[in-house]
DNA sequence: CTTTCCGGTTCCTGATCGTAACCAGCACCA
DNA sequence: TGGTGCTGGTTACGATCAGGAACCGGAAAG
């Protein structure tokens, strides 16, 4: 039956291969499960990073590891691989010694990137009013208590 | 001092409060902790579906819940909750009995909502192409087993 | 007097993430 | 000849978190 695990990471076995999603549809605009998963992939905290990082051009592994600070070598891992499985990421491996292997954005993976680009755009140029917004909030709380 | 925990949902003590970032910058395009706490509210799972849902008007909490399949009411509480706080959702008491609560986007709320309905037509539009290289990708996996 | 509705909270468990250690292959250096 | 380093990748395991389910208070409804 090859029952599909649910969604990134693996527990064990360091290999992809989710699909069957987890979750059924947000019945208010026909969204369905594929769509979820999509998104949950894509709009995952780590896959962002990585198209972010990778919007100006291929990359090696450790470039990666070292660009983006504070992620694991397994998530990195981890996330190139389902974004390869995607179709968004594109892997090329170069058997030299020690051997390298690159990363870039398909076609698909840059019209991704324009939006994850677009929502750095807000999230930077709104930052304030958010932020303003968290300081009145806890105020409150702590008024509260 | 105050530490603030992580992320979102606080495990014990139903309360918000996080704030404190738990990871550094992606250096590689001057994005830092507070970008990157506001992408992770903002392009968290349940938050996008909850903005979708409030992009056509308020909505109480059990319409958001039966609109919003598969979404706990802990969930649902607890992204409501760091919306609020993060000034993109509006939360209204009527204390009429049963009490009656109205959820509606801010206008901050409003332009995320623009966001978040780009990525859903990018999901939506690039399913087929998604499917097809996942089909690709898993095929290939095990064809080398 | 029990049921129902409502928004919300608490507890518990299983999935997930991150840390750290390990692996293979080859070059370099002594 | 053996040690060390670099590479991309994997594994094991402990900490953490999301999700399910049961519970709460209050009032109306039956």
């Amino acid at each position: 039956m090859d029952v599909r695990v649910s969604d990134t990471t693996h527990p064990q076995k360091l290999s992809v291969k989710p699909g069957a999603a987890p979750l059924d549809c947000a019945q208010d605009s026909g969204a369905c499960a594929v769509i979820r998963s999509i998104l949950a992939r894509t709009t995952d905290k780590w896959s962002i990073l990585i198209v972010k990082s990778l919007g100006r051009g291929s990359h090696r592994f450790s470039e990666l590891r070292r660009a983006i600070d504070g992620i694991s070598q397994r998530m990195l891992t981890l996330t190139l691989r389902n974004l390869e499985r995607d179709g968004l990421v594109l892997r090329t491996v170069t058997p030299t010694t020690p051997p390298r292997v690159d990363y870039e954005l398909t076609t698909l993976g840059e019209s991704l990137w324009t939006l994850t680009e677009a929502f750095g755009q807000w999230a930077m140029s709104n930052r304030p009013e958010i932020e303003s917004a968290r300081a009145r909030f806890d105020a409150r709380l702590d008024a509260d208590l």
